[in-house]
DNA sequence: ACTCCTTACTTGAAGAATCAACTACTCAGC
DNA sequence: GCTGAGTAGTTGATTCTTCAAGTAAGGAGT
């Protein structure tokens, strides 16, 4: 077993700031989500990307993918948003096996109310703190990464 | 009511960047954790806080703060971590509502064979993946962030 | 020394996420 | 037109997290 490639002193501090995001980040958003629209982060996101979709609908597994999340979770979620009225699933016309999610009019209108809050609330948290020239070196320096997990992802060793 | 302040496309892009970040790598660096240690990240952070504190104790206030958890929540899992015999909790000798958490003799050797193979998928997933130039430039451009969430938690709106 | 507020932590119940089946459909090859 | 492999999605059980109490100790003021 060879000795491992031990993380340099930089390399550990943004590990552990990243590890630290992932953490803090979602509970930040979700309080204001919570507390103002009684949602979560992810139920949010659904609801976000179906209202960007032409139809405002999605097949399941393109919503799986675009909001990051495994079928299975997608699926409890979706019951769970459908059962609020926000959210209708219809059997897809060419493919027997797939299943539209279509945003609501009702599920379209709580986004509308929603969404200011919200995008003030990240604007507040992330936007603020830093620089548009930090806002153009994130999104360089983040992309490799999501493209390696993502790798990873889909060809699981 | 004001007309929110709308997200660039290129802060809306880092937003998504963001949120996909804090969905999917916690996941991929657990699946090698599960795999090989059978053991979440969360607790792996809980084991290797412990043991870089002096006497590989810390209280379970400060083992929280270090973890970015809530009390309860560590609660929960230095309960687990207490059954498989890699921490112990014991009484504080100076405040008589604190408890001070250890890590054991197989706790540490838990995160000695742990360890190797937890840092090389780091490696993989991020560094192999980014240029040194931008490990400095996240850990700046992150900094802030952290910095802003921080402060919204301490004094919640 | 007694009230009252805060801090430190634990606990049990409730809600959400994951995991491991399972159903149902599609499609490629024979 | 079967068979088998893969795809799309659902479901129920288990596990984890969060939430809302609760206990118990410290500390400030009186």
């Amino acid at each position: 077993m060879a000795e491992p490639r031990w993380l340099t002193d930089e390399e550990r501090e943004l590990w552990l700031k990243l590890v630290g995001l992932s953490m803090l980040m979602p509970n930040a958003v979700e309080a204001q989500l919570k507390r103002d629209a009684d949602m979560n982060q992810f139920e949010y996101h659904v609801l976000a990307m179906l209202s960007e979709a032409p139809n405002r609908t999605r097949l399941m597994s393109d919503l799986a993918f675009h909001t990051n999340s495994s079928l299975s979770r997608l699926s409890h979620v979706v019951s769970r948003l459908e059962k609020q009225g926000w959210v209708v699933r219809s059997a897809c016309e060419t493919d027997g096996r797939a299943t539209n999610a279509t945003l609501t009019d009702a599920g379209f209108a709580k986004l509308e109310v929603t969404a200011p809050g919200h995008v003030e609330a990240v604007r507040e948290m992330i936007f603020d703190a830093i620089t548009p020239a930090q806002v153009k070196q994130l999104n360089a320096a983040l992309q490799p990464i999501l493209d390696s997990i993502d790798t990873e992802r889909r060809a699981p060793k």
